[in-house]
DNA sequence: GAAGTCATGTAATTGGTTACATGATTGA
DNA sequence: TCAATCATGTAACCAATTACATGACTTC
């Protein structure tokens, strides 16, 4: 009931939206939440199972087909996922594999950190593009309640990807400069 | 050996710089990795004892006072952390519980996450402050070579978090306008 | 008929946290 | 002397991922 697995909130959250399959609900994770949040296979169905026997969705089995099974959420689920988002947001976390290299620098050297620098800005530059286009898209689609919601944690994210292309050129520009050497001129 | 637990290159990086005892490693891990990285006591002191066992790290006991166990990092610590540093960084992961309640935020209403959003931006201002003392402060401090790497890893926070203050600015913004309601004016 | 996607699920593993237990040293 | 911090460690738990297994439907 009262376990902090935050797949089941995603869930929740989802359905209370329209009625999903585990499938879809994997899709609109990987869309959607990619930027802020993650979640697998592993976890979606057997939560699925965990929260049809509390009581807080309901599953409908298609008889034709492929027979796939779709969920909806029940008034039990909304009033736990109501409550849930009342709540103080308990961790926000970020784990950067890339700012922990860096951290460690030295030891590898400027050549071998610009490198990073440079896939991690790649990345970033294409996944912007991707927000920016999310936002356009959001900005036309205006009205459903939903959707400004929708919109400004993307906007959070083409806020804080602008930040981090910033922030890349800056740290390039300190590392390429060649005056004060590391030993590599001979 | 190559198991993947980060811990271990966490504390190689660490040694790397000056030899450390787990209390001092926790403590670095909570004072300048903090904001991009996080480490207990209960994975630190195993890894500590798995990494002394595989000889990348050597223990010294302090035979007076408290006993504290100090240790050091080995060549072939130095190699694998080296090793570790050329790959290319695997995972760069945001999970912000804050901006998941955002998303489903319609069934909460504006007023609930005005209240998040105001939640989010003290604890970012509290920590941005932080982080400014840090660059003047190692920004005074220039010359060490392991410095300038810090120095990029406070910035890269800095210019995150002023994105991040810029987006609660206009968040607050766009559900703070009274125009169209959701039922709260009876 | 092959490749790709849709679709559901499980078992093993993992990397890590939380909570607990213990005790020495320091400083008000 | 009392609280805070220093200091080391372990056991239980945990949420989640990875890898695997299976098969139907769709599209070229």
């Amino acid at each position: 009931m009262a376990n902090e697995k935050k797949i089941n909130y995603v869930i929740l959250g989802l359905l209370n939206h329209e009625p999903l399959t585990g499938y879809e609900i994997k899709k609109r994770i990987d869309r959607s939440l990619k930027f802020f949040w993650s979640g697998s296979f592993g976890s979606i169905y057997p939560a699925l199972d965990a929260l049809e026997a509390d009581g807080c969705v309901e599953k409908e089995e298609e008889k034709s087909g492929r027979g796939k099974i779709v969920y909806s959420i029940t008034e039990k689920g909304r009033t736990l996922l109501r409550e849930w988002l009342m709540k103080p947001a308990e961790k926000d976390e970020l784990r950067y594999e890339t700012l922990l290299k860096l951290f460690f620098g030295a030891e590898l050297g400027r050549e071998g950190i610009l490198v990073h620098i440079r896939k991690f800005e790649d990345k970033i530059r294409k996944e912007l593009m991707v927000l920016e286009e999310y936002t356009a898209n959001l900005e036309k689609l205006q009205g459903e309640e939903e959707h400004k919601y929708y919109l400004l944690t993307v906007k959070f994210g083409v806020e804080t990807y602008r930040a981090y292309l910033g922030w890349c050129g800056e740290a390039k520009a300190v590392l390429e400069k060649k005056d004060h050497g590391d030993g590599s001129c001979g």
